[in-house]
DNA sequence: TAGTCAATAATCCATTTGGATAGTTCTTTT
DNA sequence: AAAAGAACTATCCAAATGGATTATTGACTA
């Protein structure tokens, strides 16, 4: 089963999303929310077991709107797909959910079956669903943009962290405290913590901000 | 009608092409050309009034490849629209396609019908046909190019933060302590307290590090 | 003029963190 | 076999953090 939650301010609205997911039985919607506070509400209380696999959110809601939403939760949970469904197909709007971390960019006009085909599709082969017209303002987009530049080449592990280190620096990353990371890796929370001041003087800083600065500089995560 | 040009160096390929067109009558194949050469000879002679409306063009050619045939031949002509229609579907070819001039990218494999369809809305709203896949792919290059953001044009403070706490959030990052915070900016370490929490509450995190993710994902610092 | 909001400040309290120190176990290297 | 290094665990303690709450000021707005 494609676990599945759905935003929209609407609740007819997500009735009638719910309906067209229903032409396939591999989905299960866990969740809906009516704007973008709420849905980060909820998700947050969630256990990452539990977390849904696709986002289907809607762009304009009362609040937090959806970008705002896709943004923030595209970063604390990489590993959900966000797909925009929306009536909207401004230039804008795409490029911002697009940039805000959108997996796919639906209009709300397509029908059910080409709805469940795109996410089976997303789901099987990880290729974003976008509806044709979509697809064309992206290409317009992307005809007026200037090619891009080569990037640089990286050179980590000039830091000497070992394997774990690195491991639990990422878990850091991600803004886990000592218990969460241990729960994770199945260790005492003391044996993070004692991973992380080994860390620190390694790095040579004093505090986890300070260690993640340097990760995010040098490209270390 | 609309008139249609195939141009692909091999004849099997271009029997194909025609064959799956002929699901519509609406379709009238008006030449085809086995390399960009011929190609570019055979249109040059005919009348402005015979021109024909759509070129699908494949990319892997003797002599003359299809990315420059569609430059030369979108700059002599146009009105005419180019539509990729290749096997490959590698990111470099696809931005190339895109800037040399093509109004859409589709891939052999697409059925008959679906081409067709999609040749059918190029024609009447415009839309150029897009690939899913290729939609994807473009979708993801654009992802990773900077924001269109030159000189004055700011995008939108998505997050609703403060100038203060956006002040501050910078200091976080920095690896600084409330107290330091507080030092910097002359204000008690009380409110740079109180910053932060209004900080995670806009972010919908709860801690520094969450925070600090959000903030280097999304280019915030 | 009343209301809203940003910025300031403080207090209480529980939790988390950083630092130091002291071990054990296991593997790899010498 | 001894040494070195990693990964692991633990405890003590002080400092920093986060969360909730309350309150004052000044600026902008309805």
């Amino acid at each position: 089963m494609i676990r599945i939650a759905i935003v929209d301010d609407k609740l007819r609205n997500r009735r009638i999303v719910a309906e067209k997911l229903s032409v396939s039985n591999r989905f299960q919607v866990i969740f809906e929310a009516g704007d973008g506070n709420e849905f980060l509400d909820k998700i947050r209380t969630l256990e990452s077991s539990h977390l849904p696999d696709i986002i289907l959110m809607d762009l304009e809601m009362p609040e937090i709107n959806g970008i705002a939403a896709i943004a923030i939760a595209s970063s604390l949970y990489p590993a959900i797909k966000f797909v925009v469904l929306t009536v909207f197909d401004d230039d804008d709007k795409i490029f911002s959910a697009i940039k805000a971390g959108a997996s796919g960019y639906l209009l709300k006009e397509e029908s059910g079956g080409v709805i469940v085909d795109m996410l089976l599709n997303l789901w099987e082969s990880g290729a974003g669903p976008i509806s044709p017209s979509i697809a064309y303002k992206i290409l317009q987009m992307l005809k007026t943009r200037e090619t891009p530049n080569a990037g640089g080449s990286e050179q980590p592990d000039i830091f000497q962290l070992s394997q774990r280190e690195k491991e639990i620096l990422e878990l850091l990353a991600e803004g886990f405290e000592y218990k969460e990371i241990g729960d994770r890796l199945f260790i005492s929370p003391n044996t993070v913590k004692k991973h992380c001041i080994s860390i620190y003087q390694k790095l040579h800083v004093n505090n986890r901000a300070q260690a993640l600065k340097i990760a995010y500089m040098k490209g270390l995560i």
